[in-house]
DNA sequence: CCATATCTTTACGTTGACGTAAATGTAAAC
DNA sequence: GTTTACATTTACGTCAACGTAAAGATATGG
């Protein structure tokens, strides 16, 4: 099992790229809870898992309280019906704002590739003119 | 033609729900450029247009010098074969970086997804367990 | 034993993206 | 004609998300 390795704070900053700083900033917001050795950090796997879903939202353009609210989905919740309806329910909410989000990055996409097409026709067109006789 | 019809500061901060700050802030970073009528500002649809790709932007989590860069791809270019090439290459990255964003997004529901069923079926289980003999 | 590296906390600084307040202009409405 | 509703500029305030500097604990190598 991979599942009881430990990091260091530095090798986990390393690998993906993130300042220590901002692995503590994180910790401060109580988006991550580390161990301690004594002093300093010691990051379990499940840790690195949240931080690759805190990065992935920051990539989504997420801040980081919003973050927290979807890690909050990802922590084992303390059974009760209840309790489990009404997370589902963030389940789906979440999904949705996602699927929003990739309409906009399809309409994005889909404009920028009509521009490519575009571009490329211009392009070909000025270089079929740059050959007609007369362009010597 | 609905192309030369002219909107105020109002009218486009209602319609896309930002305030008229938010606008003349994104003026001030030169987005956007509307006319002024005397000192007043008057919005051209093709304004408008650039507002959607800017809020757009913002959902997407572009911050505004980003943004920028993707409207400068939108704004004709005054041809020179050498430059389409050029936009040509920065349209095609950023379709890249837009792709990549994409499969983040996926992965993303993806995993809300797998939540889901999961939550459903202890949800059922619990049911199950509440409707056992024994349980009056 | 001491230097070097890596960890820690505390705390002030910075940048982006606006908010908000103050003072003023203009145009329609009563 | 003055109130009402909207526009303007200028300028300081704010919040998030870290950066950065200072000062110290810990361990490892030479």
């Amino acid at each position: 099992m991979d599942s009881h390795r430990t990091y260091s704070i530095r090798q986990l900053s390393k690998e993906f790229d993130v300042t220590a700083r901002a692995l503590r900033f994180y910790e401060d917001k109580g988006l991550i809870h580390p161990e301690r050795k004594g002093q300093t950090r010691l990051y379990s796997s499940r840790d690195r898992a949240r931080l690759q879903l805190i990065l992935r939202g920051k990539r989504l353009g997420f801040s980081l309280i919003e973050i927290q609210e979807i890690l909050d989905l990802y922590t084992p919740n303390d059974h009760g019906v209840a309790q489990m309806r009404a997370t589902l329910g963030k389940y789906r909410r979440q999904i949705e704002t996602l699927k929003r989000q990739r309409e906009d990055i399809d309409a994005a996409i889909h404009d920028m590739q009509d521009g490519c097409i575009w571009l490329e026709g211009e392009i070909t067109k000025m270089e079929a003119e740059n050959l007609k006789p007369g362009n010597a």
